[in-house]
DNA sequence: CCGTATCCGTATTGATACTG
DNA sequence: CAGTATCAATACGGATACGG
């Protein structure tokens, strides 16, 4: 009974985790080695420093996202994800990916008829 | 090998579905029966008309609510969820809710202690 | 009841240039 | 390389009032 609503609610901030642009794609960007914030940003690609910066600062409020700075020379960061991030990749992410998988034409299709119409 | 490119491709025109506040909402509102518009504004709370307006127009041009009107009396229409719009509620939008439910918690305190920090 | 039009505040984005 | 600051553009959401 409650569990429906529990669901809508909590649904509501989760959305959240999508809502802003990027912060899906770096989380996807980083599904394999850690990082550097150079080779972040080109590997999402059309992205700016700032919104860059921005992204990672909430995955990192939210512990989806790790920073490890190491005292070198030239400055070095890596950014990984957490298991928790890990977590959303492979649950909600993934899901999404195996939808658009298999439901992406279907959808391009009502869109065009909608155009047509 | 081209999948991993090909899933992150779509996945940018995927996410959209869910960049919008209300749109997700609206689907998970209408996984029973078919609802009016008023109801269905009800049913979710703090949406204004227009945004509803754009929502629903957003998510009839996809192919995920279809939209039936009666010529009666007292006007009525009904919105309900196509079957494709069925597949994204069961697919990544339950496995969203499932993870909200694992881990809501964990990410919760991931928040608080970074605001504590 | 259904839907649209208008106005407006705010949040998000992005380009650029700059500091450590 | 990493990260921040500033400024401009705009897209989004919401209140209200009006038309079918």
């Amino acid at each position: 009974m409650t569990d429906e609503l529990i669901v809508d609610c909590q649904l509501r901030s989760g959305l959240e985790l999508f809502a802003h642009t990027w912060d899906p794609l770096v989380i996807v960007a980083l599904r394999g080695e850690p990082l550097r914030r150079r080779v972040l940003k080109n590997a999402i690609g059309g992205v700016s420093d700032k919104v860059l910066t921005e992204s990672l600062h909430r995955l990192l409020a939210n512990g989806l996202v790790a920073r490890r700075s190491f005292a070198e020379a030239p400055p070095r960061v890596e950014y990984a994800l957490t298991p928790l991030g890990r977590t959303l990749l492979e649950g909600p992410l993934l899901a999404l990916g195996h939808w658009l998988e298999g439901h992406a034409e279907e959808l391009l299709a009502a869109q065009e008829a909608s155009e047509a119409g």
